[in-house]
DNA sequence: GACCGGGGATGACAAATGTCATCGCGAACA
DNA sequence: TGTTCGCGATGACATTTGTCATCCCCGGTC
C-alpha cells in the first residue's frame, strides 16, 4: 500500500480527493492537513511515502512545506498540486525537491497515476509547463525588489510600504521603479500582476 | 435517485466531487461540465434534479448560469459552490434563484447533505455568511462606476480605460473617484480589492 | 413644470507616483 | 586591488492620479 499525506486547505476538495484516492486499491490516505504547519506535524506521525501538497494554503504554503518536509523526511516524495500553472511555481517547486507538479485543471485520474510514477522514481511534469518555465527564465527581481513589490500588492501607498519595511519613501520608489522596468510594466499594478502571473512573488 | 449535474472548471476537483457524490446511494451524477455554456447544454439533455454550479468558471460564470438555468428548467434546483464566501456573491446567487450557497472550505460531507435538503425544499446557507451579506448592504456602486472599476482592475491606465469604454479621461477619473469614496479606499487599487472582496464586480 | 439622479464632460488644483542621476556602504569576486 | 552588485538614501523633475466645482443632457416622477 502507498501511504499518502494530503495537504489542501479547502475542506470539500480535500475530502473529495481523499475519497478518490482511497478508492484505489494500492493507495491509502494516512493523513490530512489544512495547511503547511499541520502537514509537517502530521507527516512526522504518519510517515507517508508521498505527500500531496497544495501550493495555495494559508500560513505556510506548499512549496515552503515541501522544502522542510524533504529535510525532515528524506524518503518521502513530494507531489505539488496547484490551481495555477505558473512558471515560477514550477521552478521553485523543483528547487524545493518536489518529484511531481500537477495542476488541478488536469483530469482526476492523473493524480493516482502521478503518485504511482513518483513512487517508481519518475518525475511527473506537464511538458508544456516545463517549456514555459524554461523559456520564461529565472526570477529577474532582486530579493528586496520582490519584498517591496509584494508589500505593494494589496494597494498600500508608498508611504505605507516604506513604514512597514523600514525604508525611506524614495528607496521604495526606486525599487518599485526597478521592478516596473524588469517586468516590462507601465505601473506597479501591472508589475504586481505580471510578477504574480509568473510566480515571482 | 437524485439526478445531479456538476459544473466545475478544475478537472481534478470535478472528478473527485463526482466520485464522492456517486458513492452516495441516493445520488447519481448524470452530467458534468467545465463551464457555464456547457452546463446549460448538458442540463437540457440530462434533465437533472439539482445543478451544482461553481461560480469561478471561465466564460459564463456560475451565477449567470444559475439564472439562465432557472429560466430554462424551472424544476431544477441550483446549488452554488464557491471558493470565496463573498457577501455580494451570496446576494447575487439568491437573486439568480439559487437554493443553496456552499463554500469549498466546509467539510465534504456537507455537499450531499445540502443536496438532499435542497431537494426537500429547504434553502441551505451558512448563517454567518448570511449575516455578513445582510450587514454589508447592497452594492453601492452605480452600473457605470462598476464598469470603470472593473476595467481598471487589470492595472490599465486611466487613458486605457477611457479608450476602451469610449469615455473622456476626466469622466473616468470622476467615476473612479466616486468608486474610491464609496468603497472607503485610498486609491483605485484598494477600491478594486474591496469591491472584489465584497463581490461587487 | 419643477425637481431629482445618473451619465458624460471640462478645468483647475493638490497629492501621489514614476524616472533619473548620484552618492555611500559593504560583500563577493577576479 | 580594483570591480561589480545589491542595498539604502537624497533631490529634482515630469507625469499620473485623485478631488472638487461646475456644467449639459435626459429620463423619470411628484
Amino acid at each position: 500500500m502507498i501511504r499518502v499525506l494530503l495537504a489542501e486547505d479547502q475542506g470539500m476538495v480535500r475530502g473529495a480527493l481523499a475519497t478518490l484516492l482511497n478508492l484505489e486499491d494500492d493507495i491509502e490516505v494516512v493523513g490530512e492537513a489544512a495547511n503547511g504547519e499541520e502537514a509537517l506535524t502530521v507527516a512526522r506521525d504518519s510517515r507517508p511515502d508521498v505527500a500531496l501538497l497544495d501550493i495555495e494554503m494559508p500560513g505556510k504554503d506548499g512549496i515552503t512545506t515541501a522544502a522542510e518536509l524533504r529535510a525532515a523526511l528524506p524518503d518521502c516524495r513530494v507531489v505539488i498540486l496547484t490551481t495555477f500553472g505558473r512558471p515560477g511555481y514550477l521552478r521553485r517547486a523543483m528547487e524545493a525537491g518536489a518529484s511531481a507538479f500537477l495542476v488541478k485543471d488536469s483530469p482526476a485520474q492523473e493524480l493516482a497515476t502521478a503518485i504511482r510514477r513518483v513512487l517508481a522514481g519518475e518525475r511527473v511534469i506537464d511538458p508544456a509547463l516545463a517549456a514555459a518555465a524554461l523559456s520564461a527564465g529565472p526570477n529577474p527581481l532582486s530579493p528586496r525588489e520582490r519584498d517591496v513589490l509584494a508589500a505593494s500588492a494589496d494597494g498600500s501607498t508608498i508611504g505605507d510600504v516604506a513604514t512597514r519595511l523600514r525604508l525611506s519613501e524614495g528607496t521604495v520608489r526606486n525599487y518599485l521603479s526597478a521592478a516596473i522596468r524588469k517586468t516590462a510594466a507601465r505601473n506597479r499594478i501591472e508589475a504586481v500582476q505580471t510578477a504574480q502571473r509568473q510566480g515571482w512573488l
